[in-house]
DNA sequence: TCAATAAAGTGATTTAATTCACAGAGCCTA
DNA sequence: TAGGCTCTGTGAATTAAATCACTTTATTGA
């Protein structure tokens, strides 16, 4: 148990990680102040003080009994253990409405993920220059993500090309992958995958819509 | 307990609702056989057999012992269950990058989402069509979506409009709200309120590389 | 018509996540 | 400098979800 906060040897719940971004991002929007308990941002991120309490303390002890959490230190913690207080080169595999749209999605630049390469198979877009960044050929991708030092790609490719694209990245060293295509995709368990996959959020909204008003206990 | 599709009485995980749009899913894929079993299912989902028989019987009995689910059948079940045996009017809120882009996303169409109204307070964007559609004022919100019956609503506005933007379509009479603002919206209790946040996601990507090695158990 | 078999359905168990509730640590005031 | 107060940190209890493992039921072939 050498260093705390690394949240070594716990195993940390997989929402845990989710909340410590959104703590971190209610901490951003204080002024002022320079002390949080966790009462505090309990009613400013609607979590329990107790769960945060608990989240916080998977990765050490930040807090000051009788007072709360500084909320410099907090929030430096809190970069530190989302591995956020850094820049990453991030690849765009597939730039149709999609892909062009999140490269324009300011939310990524500012939390240090710089979008620094393109990557697309159709000749009218290869050479192409979208927000200053030029579109590259899919067959240099191994090239473009080794010599760019790239560990993190968000692919929105269409169906029947993501399963392809990502064993090629996945052999490019690629270590975390952000996946908008409607597939199941199969990598190595040392490579994270998450998926962002609309028609299921859509599904579950009109799932909602036709059980309003019976307990089906739908949260979040 | 009357209606067993309704659901009515249990609670359904959340997670259940989730796994039946991917058990339709992948239902879709099939081609040429009749009947499928849950340990074919499992296979094919990843999800375990058990997982997918429970999840089954929370709205009724679709299977027949010794043979398995009959994949017509079992797919017109969950279409109903989710309620996207019909079509759905869609407004979206907000016609950035983001917005334009969810516009032209054809998984939407697919499942019977029809995006029939486009909102913004952008004087340069206020009368433009996109995709055949007309981008009206946003001050017109109420009237758009009482007269087309639009029930779900996509938002992607800038931060500091979002929870005008929600206060005033929930007072037109919506029902479900998409949302890709990275904001804590709040909704009324019988409103239904699914957050899209990717940065939240990048997050989560970042710490699993920066953790890479340890236990860190996250896991989807 | 009757095994044998295959797979659904489901109560019991296990595992994971959250909440509870309180002991103890630091701060402030008199 | 003691005493009260506040709020963290954390085991224990609870709740929720997933898995296990057994029972039941339909089907098929002899």
């Amino acid at each position: 148990m050498e260093n705390k906060l690394s949240g070594l040897g716990k195993k940390i719940p997989s929402f845990t990680v989710r909340r410590l971004f959104l703590y971190y991002r209610a901490l951003s929007e204080f002024g002022g102040k320079e002390v949080v308990s966790s009462e505090e941002l309990s009613e400013l991120t609607g979590f329990s003080s107790a769960q945060i309490r608990k989240d916080l303390t998977y990765f050490g002890q930040f807090g000051t009994p009788g007072r709360g959490y500084n909320i410099e230190q907090l929030k430096k913690k809190l970069l530190e253990i989302l591995g956020i207080d850094r820049e990453w080169n991030v690849a765009i595999v597939g730039l149709g409405n999609l892909g062009r749209a999140l490269l324009t999605y300011q939310g990524f630049k500012v939390q240090g993920f710089n979008i620094v390469a393109l990557l697309d198979n159709d000749p009218e877009k290869i050479g192409m220059t979208y927000q200053g960044v030029v579109v590259h050929n899919i067959t240099r991708l191994k090239k473009t993500i080794e010599s760019r030092d790239i560990k993190i790609a968000i692919i929105a490719v269409p169906v029947v090309a993501a399963q392809g694209v990502v064993d090629q990245l996945v052999a490019s060293g690629i270590k975390a992958i952000l996946n908008f295509v409607p597939y199941r995709i199969q990598v190595p368990e040392n490579i994270k995958l998450l998926n962002i996959d609309m028609a299921i959020e859509l599904g579950r909204l009109s799932y909602h819509i036709t059980h309003q008003g019976r307990l089906s206990g739908e949260s979040d």
